[in-house]
DNA sequence: CCCCAGGCCGCGC
DNA sequence: GCGCGGCATGGG
């Protein structure tokens, strides 16, 4: 087994399965994960919703994505037809919350503009959008098309850093995740919802090594210095 | 008051 | 190709 394998075999146990992307749940109004299940999206509208998502979600706190989702949501506007016809400055006000909102707006409809032209959802394809970079793309990807692409983030790079002593670009951390572990969407979505719940509880800014679970793997851990 | 959050674009060099 | 400023709200 490998390090990524240990890695991921440690936070696994420590957090359990995080059940990413969060869909929301008309029953309970809520937006909620969903355990061990790697299925999702089942429809169009569950994809659609995830895209979305992801956009809103650049730099900005989950929280704040919701409360404009929701906002989409009471709408009747989180689908592709109702965001094509209405004004930007208007879907802008509706997606405040989740910041950058004028330059969000524009994203959506660039985005929904790709999605009609029927080209190809090929990450090549995503990432000439205007709008989405290799993060979203990959996000996209992986959980809206179930592709097994790893997603990178700031997370993922902190960790990856701190465990290395060393700063890793996009490209490099992908592929090492890509070529270290088994191809599968499921494995990919779990990982990189690991790192991000790591980093958010213990490997943080300020990070709290007495409670890592990776702390004997990593060359900045505090207890070793 | 500060800093940060599930980034990306456009620009200058 | 790399670094930097701008984009912006809401929470701690």
């Amino acid at each position: 087994m490998n390090k990524l394998d240990s890695f991921y075999k440690k936070l696994l146990k420590k957090y359990g399965p995080q059940g990413w992307w969060p869909l929301f749940n008309p029953k309970t109004g809520r937006f909620e994960y969903h355990k061990n299940d790697y299925s999702l999206p089942k429809t169009d509208a569950q994809r659609f919703e995830i895209i979305v998502g992801a956009i809103l979600a650049q730099n900005t706190s989950w929280k704040n994505v919701q409360k404009a989702l929701m906002g989409l949501k009471e709408k009747d506007m989180l689908n592709s037809e109702a965001i094509k016809k209405t004004d930007e400055k208007i879907l802008a006000s509706i997606i405040k919350s989740s910041g950058y909102h004028n330059q969000k707006a524009k994203k959506l409809k660039k985005f929904i503009e790709f999605l009609d032209s029927k080209k190809s959802v090929s990450r090549q394809n995503l990432l000439n959008v205007w709008g989405v970079g290799k993060e979203t793309v990959d996000s996209i990807l992986l959980y809206a098309f179930n592709q097994p692409i790893f997603v990178v983030d700031a997370y993922t790079r902190r960790i990856m850093s701190r465990i290395y002593k060393k700063d890793f670009d996009y490209d490099t951390l992908q592929e090492l995740f890509m070529k270290n572990l088994k191809q599968d969407q499921s494995i990919f979505k779990e990982y990189h919802a690991l790192l991000v719940e790591h980093a958010k509880r213990v490997c943080k800014k300020e990070s709290n090594c007495q409670e890592c679970s990776l702390k004997r793997d990593c060359k900045s851990c505090d207890l070793l210095e």
